[in-house]
DNA sequence: CAAAGTCCTGAATCATATG
DNA sequence: ACATATGATTCAGGACTTT
């Protein structure tokens, strides 16, 4: 069975082999797992973080219909302070590079929350910033009260390992197409996750707050890798990253903790992958 | 001659009372100027620093903090790192902050070159993220090499002062008519500045190498000032800030340390100011 | 079955007044 | 300071219900 063998939960303090990582969810804790994985292993990396939201007690209640708006309050998005959060970012950021190749790039997703917190780290880590590409959202929460403009956009940074890292991949003519004004532009127009897209746990609900779209990963990976690479999400979450990796012929590690969220990249792999031209 | 008490010499260790700064460019280092300025006097602050756009090692520049003895000679220089220019942001954004009406907001603008560490120490001054606002140039650098996307993008912070300030101006029905879409997005598509616009010295070259478009300031102090209110910019260079602040009956105050950009803003100043609706 | 109408929701740092 | 009540602001898209 497939997917039996999805899965690997890691044991502390036990090394991970090059070989037996591919194609797998290794279930633990990031931090502990890079350490164990072997250094200049992958071709390129997806990291969707906490992005640290600092959502206010209160739920915001909606005038016209009954609902309340349910918001972002995982856990794993809390953190005492800017300095806690800067230290996990760090660390996380830091361990990752040590597994990636000479050449390779990474991706980084968050908002305005934390994204200029996490900018910097990598730039600190001396991460070359390639560009920062604009998730446009088609279709985002309004901000009804109307005091401030609508939050329709999620930053990505797309960076090498150090700036001397010249050959990585990038792949041009399909890049050019995917921005607005079809001069590859670093600003891509992606409606949010919904629909028959987002997964459901078994009581109905979303089984993740935070699902990323097929599109967006379709985008990053076709670009900035070649098809038999291997791409890493040390945070998988709903594990779109090795969902779509997998679908372009990439091999995929993906790093999650929380066993509900592993369950459900099990399941999301039992069905049928979507089938891209 | 009102072009003559346009411009106001900074003294070194001199006090300046509130009236005197009003529509004024204070010809000086910002630093020192902001230092001597009455604390919590303005109502809204447009910022566009250096961006350190980090040209390799034999061109890296630096901002030198200039005597008034060698003013006449002031020009970009230097910046050794990212520690110093953290540390010229660090100075400059903390002493804009103390200078800022309790209830006004700030607005700064930057690429992906700086606008992390910006936005980080914006974050650990204290200042509250209202949004991050994206200029997407219509008509950007044809910077496609082929091995990045085409860069078409600067990125605005605009914050309180804190994340208490509730009660700043924003102006809900125009500015959902800025963004992109019908809901008020954080984005604007605004070209660069161009044409009869860009403002040209004595050699036909152009004035500033990173002349703002009115646009983006028509924008900035339409949503976030109220008619009569009094507008800073720190760093004036070639004085959009001002010269739209005023026909938009705003008032201003610039500061601005190298003489030939003063030169430029009072010969600007002199001609008719475009008309706004 | 098709078309039209209703309801719900999405990474949200979304207000103000009174006690 | 915190808790609670009041108020009259939002949009695209998908799922669902009704005609």
């Amino acid at each position: 069975m497939e997917n039996e063998e999805l899965v690997l939960k890691f044991m502390k303090n036990t090394e991970l082999c090059s070989e037996c990582i591919i194609d797998k969810i290794i279930q633990g804790n990031a931090l502990e797992v890079l350490e164990k994985t072997p250094a200049e292993t992958f071709d390129l990396v997806f990291m969707d973080p906490p992005y640290f939201l600092q959502l206010p007690p209160k739920k915001l209640k909606r005038w016209n219909v009954k609902t309340e708006v349910d918001a972002v309050d995982d856990k794993w998005d809390k953190f005492a302070s800017f300095e806690d959060y800067d230290e996990y970012m760090r660390d996380l950021l830091f361990k990752t590079k040590k597994v990636m190749k000479e050449n390779a790039t990474i991706w980084v997703i968050s908002t305005y929350h934390s994204i200029f917190r996490i900018g910097k780290i990598m730039q600190d880590l001396g991460f070359w910033i390639l560009n920062d590409v604009l998730w446009l959202k088609t279709n985002p929460m309004p901000n009804w009260l109307g005091v401030r403009f609508t939050n329709a956009t999620e930053t990505l940074i797309w960076a090498t390992k150090d700036k001397n890292a010249k050959k990585y991949t990038f792949k041009r003519e399909l890049a050019k197409t995917f921005g607005v004004g079809s001069i590859g532009a670093n600003v891509w127009e992606i409606p949010i996750c919904g629909g028959k897209e987002r997964l459901k746990d078994a009581e109905g609900n979303k089984l993740h707050s935070t699902q990323k779209p097929v599109e967006l990963l379709r985008r990053i990976i076709l670009t900035s890798s070649n098809e038999g690479g291997l791409v890493l999400d040390p945070v998988a979450g709903s594990g779109t990253t090795g969902y779509v990796a997998k679908a372009l012929k990439r091999h995929f590690t993906m790093i999650e903790m929380n066993e509900k969220y592993v369950k459900g990249i099990q399941d999301r792999f039992k069905k049928p992958l979507t089938q891209f031209k």
